[in-house]
DNA sequence: GCAGTCTCTGTAAGCGCTTACATCGCGCGC
DNA sequence: GCGCGCGATGTAAGCGCTTACAGAGACTGC
């Protein structure tokens, strides 16, 4: 359909090589035969080949981005930060959801070869051999919130145990005593290392944990509503609610508001993600902020330089700072909104 | 790095056909030498090169998807509604955005020549002789929210003008006779769409239309802040105020509270988009209702039509419908929040 | 017993491109 | 006047794969 190489060198009367060295503006060309294949270019509007030059030159511009789901702010700003950084060095994105899914997401690492150039996975459960054996040789990868051990691969990680020590360490210096936490995922890295970090503020800080304080939830704000329904119905309610992420407290929020439990004069609460919607909550939501867009930029910053550097990449794990977020819902005394940052 | 096909054959001790045909599973092949074939591409860790494979079959698996830029819940559900709809025929996505420059969409046009087998681009302000001369002919393309005449290309927009109408209609019949409105961007198709349902309902209702009322805006919180301080120095203040997004809606709010100006109360206000944050203002915020991602579903079963058709397929625009979403903004005797729905 | 048929496998062309190498003038210095 | 270097261009191999076609056995039916 459209044009191939072959067809603007037999019209401008050169060779294929001649064609090629003027479109990739390497190699000397005389002037006149230049421009004379630039226009005959125009005209038959010819294009290059995508897969055919990257067949030969064994690169194809492209890095995959492999993510768990595509909804909701998490994903969003993870790839907006992975797209701003790639492009900025000209790269395209090939992104792909698994939908949880194990099968698709082997199915898809597989056909990443040839296509990409590297891969940033985010698959917060899958298990190194898997990785292994799906994974092109060679094809460079970083791991985002995965839990893999070892240096095999380049991985970033949130200091999600950091962030909720600091959490809970707040909730407790505002005198609270009884800390429920609405749990993660299960077998979810992030979910564990939260729940890690609350144990420990508690243990480090002597205040007593009790098992019935440790709710289960999945992250979604549906098992937020009922583990807020959950901890109204303990014979002993606690003081304050730390939720392992923003959408579960906005989920619990509302089943305290359906029984009248007012926040924070009832009970404080706290997320974890520091997501957009979470200054709009009423009250607005204390958190733990995460720079969602950073982590993606750093993770391509990576694959960037494995790809660049090639044989002087060294892998390694590095680990994001949070920072507390202190808004409403955890003492009185703040304005039910602050004015929000405007968005850069 | 990878195996090759031919590795796989020598080592299996048949030809690549062979090996070929059993990776994709055509043709007859004795069960003794498949399971042989399949052992040793499972053992030498094989998997077919994407480029290669399509600069063949003329396939690539992928569809391109250009957006203006990345960032806010607008392309992010665009995205996962195509996303959603690819991935269940088994395409890939290869998402770039230009970020407004129109250089670098050209360049993205063009270098997706062999890269995807089709092609979803959003551009507001592309004009169709740039879109035909850089776009490589035979590439079935479905814009989004483009203003491009003729039936050269598939088109899906939104029933701006429909949702604006609505929204007007609804503010006069609410007793409101000085409306202002916050323009969109400049240019932009959906900006003028809106703005012209916003006229068309008060001509067609009997209410007189000012030119002061009419605000400049960009679709940015910030211009909204700025257009609220710019309605409350109007010599006759209006008692509504309609912004083109609900992300000026939103700015504008601001605006209003600090002067201390109570919605709904002393000002109506309305948006559009329903963006999830609208549930969440104070107070909700009435808007119009745009299934993005429907939105981008529904492009991407006109693009998978268009493909899998080829020649059957007609080209053709099409209007997706919105919907009045009425919240406290506009009204009192709401209750400040609405139970959320949980999202699907 | 042999053409016809069917199943399995191999041979080779070629997708569109890049690039190492070869070729060919041409001007230059001596 | 001749070899040399250099700039401009062509030739051809080959990236990894699919597939049309051919070929080789092994049956079948008559």
């Amino acid at each position: 359909m459209s044009a191939t190489i072959k067809q603007v060198a037999l019209e401008a009367g050169v060779s294929l090589a001649t064609v090629s060295r003027v479109m990739n503006g390497k190699g000397p060309v005389r002037e006149q035969t230049r421009q004379r294949i630039l226009e005959v270019a125009a005209r038959l509007r010819y294009m290059p080949h995508g897969a055919a030059r990257s067949l030969i030159t064994r690169r194809t511009g492209a890095f995959g981005v492999l993510l768990p789901d595509m909804y909701g702010e998490f994903f969003s700003e993870v790839i907006r930060g992975i797209d701003l950084t790639a492009r900025s060095s000209g790269y395209h994105l090939l992104v792909s959801s698994s939908h949880g899914r194990k099968g698709e997401m082997e199915a898809m690492l597989r056909t990443m070869r040839g296509r990409v150039d590297g891969l940033i996975l985010m698959s917060p459960d899958i298990e190194a051999h898997t990785l292994e054996a799906n994974l092109s040789p060679g094809l460079p990868i970083v791991l985002l919130n995965c839990l893999v051990d070892g240096t095999s691969f380049d991985s970033i990680n949130i200091d999600n145990h950091g962030g909720a020590f600091a959490m809970v360490r707040h909730l407790i210096g505002l005198g609270h005593r009884r800390i429920a936490m609405i749990r993660g995922a299960a077998n979810n890295h992030d979910a564990l290392e939260r729940l890690r970090g609350y144990r420990d503020a508690l243990r480090e800080l002597g205040v007593e944990r009790a098992d019935e304080l440790e709710i289960d939830g999945d992250f979604t704000e549906e098992a937020g509503y009922r583990a807020g329904k959950q901890i109204l119905d303990l014979p002993r309610r606690p003081s304050a609610i730390f939720a392992a992420n923003d959408s579960m407290a906005i989920g619990c929020l509302f089943a305290l508001r359906e029984a009248g439990v007012r926040v924070p004069h009832d009970m404080a609460l706290a997320g974890f993600d520091d997501i957009p919607i979470a200054r709009f909550t009423l009250p607005p939501l204390t958190s733990v902020r995460v720079s969602i867009a950073a982590l993606g930029a750093r993770a391509m910053e990576r694959l960037l330089h494995a790809v660049t550097m090639k044989n002087q990449h060294q892998r390694r794990h590095e680990t994001l700072p949070t920072a507390l977020v202190v808004r409403g819902s955890c003492h009185e005394g703040e304005l039910p909104h602050a004015r929000p940052q405007i968005a850069s």
